[in-house]
DNA sequence: CTAGGGTTAG
């Protein structure tokens, strides 16, 4: 010991130390306080020393050395670590070779792990789902679930880790198993009610749509922890049932839930959704006060929550303030002012993260840049980026959607037969988005030769969309094509779906006003309605004159614009103005794009009223000041 | 020795 003691690094001291005291094998405390950087450089030599000297290398210094290796990530040493034991000690420790398992994991290697698993001469249930968990970690789904059916043909019986770690990689049916198999073997084995694996489970079901199964699972567990509830509050935002994740979050935190950096960042994710303002503020400030690690998953929804809230200010603050950012960290931010029409900004920023270098644009950069070009008016820029990307320069493959925004950018800027040629150019199909996107653009630039042409193949591909008749229609009419409109309108009615109804609100502190086509149900609609009347009897003496296009029921003109009055986005804004002081703008928020009756509405309630109208539809922001829109009317 | 929930885009 004492020889040992004198020639042996600082490693070695450790666990000889921890010998004396009689210690559990891990090092816990003692690990952090007493080793160097340098330390695991010398494990090999360390255990060199200790087998010429004479000292026996037991079971407790491969553990404490492989906690070592596991701590620092330190593959190599690791790996040296490995091909001792196998080669010297224990080759049949189940224990070590499952540690290995994890070690392998943890460095990221998972066929190393792998290989350690298929070479063990027996498995027990832990290290079936040490290599289980580790493919569910790394994302490989396929495998995880493969490796758990042999586990299960090999008759080892799953525990609650095991559950637990497979159940990640359910979401949907993976054809060989479904994830409501693996729920009744659950149940079979008595682990539904296990708080970990009853998280997991409730996520499933989650992600694949099945929210009230989702629910139901989350109210029978006997006991609930923060994993659990954030499981269940993400669940409703990611399936963008953000006032059901809203209304879940305050009754949970009403019942005492200690919310961490996930749940913040769940809730926010609805925040945004439902563009809360004021609850996105208040839960930022519960961050700040509870000083809940500000991790960057938490910052970057922050970012998107103030963006999505209409407050670029505060989104960039927070980005400005961030120590550390991944490539989501610029994203959000890009899409940001992309959605806000800040073209130059996208640039700018976009030009930052390239000096940087930090972090590599992605897929996603791409889209957010070649959108910002296109909704801030910068269609050369855009150009330059597209072609940039498909000769190399820029690292990131083009995808359909890279392509829909060059179209998109030429259509926006009056290129209308040049976007023709390029999805005429491209290597694939245009899908209806494409094709919308390009209809879009003949009805602002009024080409009706090649809007009919798209419009006709667009409505065989998407006959079920009824915004494509309606922008086709609209363009007919512009043309005063009234036979074309007719007919138009007699397949719309045949065909089309209407999938989401229309819905407008607004935030008045705290609380959402939510309004539908000739809402019936707010309590001031009477007020709202009679305010809308009033409001269109004014703009009209200033010239307003109701786009009648934009209705295409079969009724007298009397009627349609009755129908035009009652779009809830009018309500909205009407309420707004109402409702809100003076010195603020009216921020509403609809689920589908504004249609352009509504569009000239706003435009006048900024110029008349001399309110800022500050209006986020499905696509982007529209910020009306003194009649005029950001988006230069094309949306 | 093995475990669950999270951020951008569409």
């Amino acid at each position: 010991m004492l020889r040992a003691r004198r020639v042996l690094p600082s490693f070695s001291k450790t666990l000889i130390q921890q010998q004396q005291l009689h210690l559990p094998s891990s090092l816990s405390n003692s690990k952090h306080a007493l080793l160097t950087n340098d330390t695991t450089s010398n494990l090999h030599q360390s255990l060199l020393q200790m087998s010429l000297r004479g000292h026996a290398i037991n079971f407790r210094h491969y553990n404490a050395l492989l906690n070592e290796c596991v701590a620092k990530r330190a593959f190599r040493e690791g790996k040296r670590l490995h091909a001792h034991i196998i080669k010297t000690h224990y080759p049949q420790s189940v224990y070590l070779r499952t540690r290995l398992i994890v070690f392998y994991n943890k460095c990221d290697c998972l066929e190393d792990a792998r290989r350690v698993l298929d070479e063990m001469p027996e498995r027990n249930v832990v290290s079936w789902t040490a290599m289980i968990s580790a493919y569910s970690q790394r994302g490989y789904a396929y495998e995880a679930l493969h490796l758990f059916v042999q586990m299960l043909r090999s008759g080892t019986e799953p525990n609650e880790f095991t559950f637990a770690s497979v159940l990640t990689s359910c979401a949907g049916s993976m054809g060989f198993f479904s994830g409501r198999q693996i729920h009744s073997l659950i149940i079979k084995c008595n682990y539904e009610a296990h708080v970990y694996v009853g998280s997991s489970l409730l996520d499933m079901y989650a992600k694949d749509g099945k929210v009230h199964e989702a629910r139901s699972i989350f109210e029978c567990l006997p006991e609930r922890d923060v994993v659990s509830c954030t499981a269940i509050i993400s669940g409703y935002a990611q399936l963008g049932l953000d006032e059901e994740a809203l209304v879940l979050f305050r009754q949970l935190q009403g019942e005492g839930m200690q919310s961490n950096y996930v749940t913040y960042t769940s809730v926010l994710t609805a925040l945004s959704g439902l563009a809360a303002l004021d609850h996105g503020k208040q839960v930022h400030n519960h961050v700040l006060r509870s000083e809940v690690p500000s991790f960057v998953v938490l910052q970057n929804s922050l970012i998107d929550m103030y963006s999505k809230c209409g407050n670029l200010t505060y989104s960039r603050r927070t980005f400005d303030a961030m120590h550390e950012r991944t490539v989501i960290s610029w994203n959000a931010m890009l899409v940001g002012y992309s959605k806000h029409g800040e073209g130059k900004e996208v640039l700018e920023l976009f030009m930052k993260m390239r000096e940087e270098k930090k972090v590599k644009p992605d897929s996603v950069t791409i889209l957010a840049v070649l959108s910002g070009c296109s909704h801030g008016g910068l269609e050369d820029k855009g150009l330059d980026i597209f072609y940039d990307m498909t000769s190399g320069k820029i690292e990131v493959e083009p995808e359909t959607e890279h392509y829909g925004c060059v179209v998109d950018l030429l259509g926006r800027a009056g290129r209308v037969e040049e976007a023709f040629e390029f999805i005429k150019k491209m290597p694939f199909e245009p899908t209806a988005a494409i094709l919308g996107s390009l209809l879009g653009a003949c009805r602002v630039h009024s080409n009706v030769g090649i809007g009919e042409f798209v419009g006709h193949r667009l409505l065989e591909i998407e006959p079920e969309n009824a915004g494509n008749y309606v922008i086709l229609s609209n363009l007919y009419a512009s043309s005063g094509r009234w036979e074309d409109v007719r007919s138009l309108r007699d397949q719309m009615l045949n065909k089309a779906v209407i999938k989401e109804p229309g819905r407008s609100w607004i935030e008045l502190d705290q609380v959402l006003h939510t309004f539908h086509a000739s809402d019936r149900s707010h309590p001031r609609r009477e007020e709202v309605s009679g305010k809308v009347k009033e409001l269109s009897i004014k703009f009209k003496e200033a010239g307003y004159v109701p786009d009648l296009s934009c209705v295409l029921h079969d009724v007298d003109e009397e009627q349609k614009e009755k129908i035009l009055l009652g779009h809830s986005e009018k309500l909205a804004l009407s309420f707004g103005l109402i409702a809100t002081p003076e010195s603020v703008p009216i921020r509403v928020i609809k689920n589908l794009r504004i249609c352009v009756d509504c569009h000239n509405f706003a435009k006048l309630i900024s110029k008349i009223y001399g309110r800022e109208v500050s209006l986020r539809d499905k696509n982007r922001f529209h910020r009306f000041v003194g009649g005029k829109c950001s988006c230069g009317d094309y949306w």
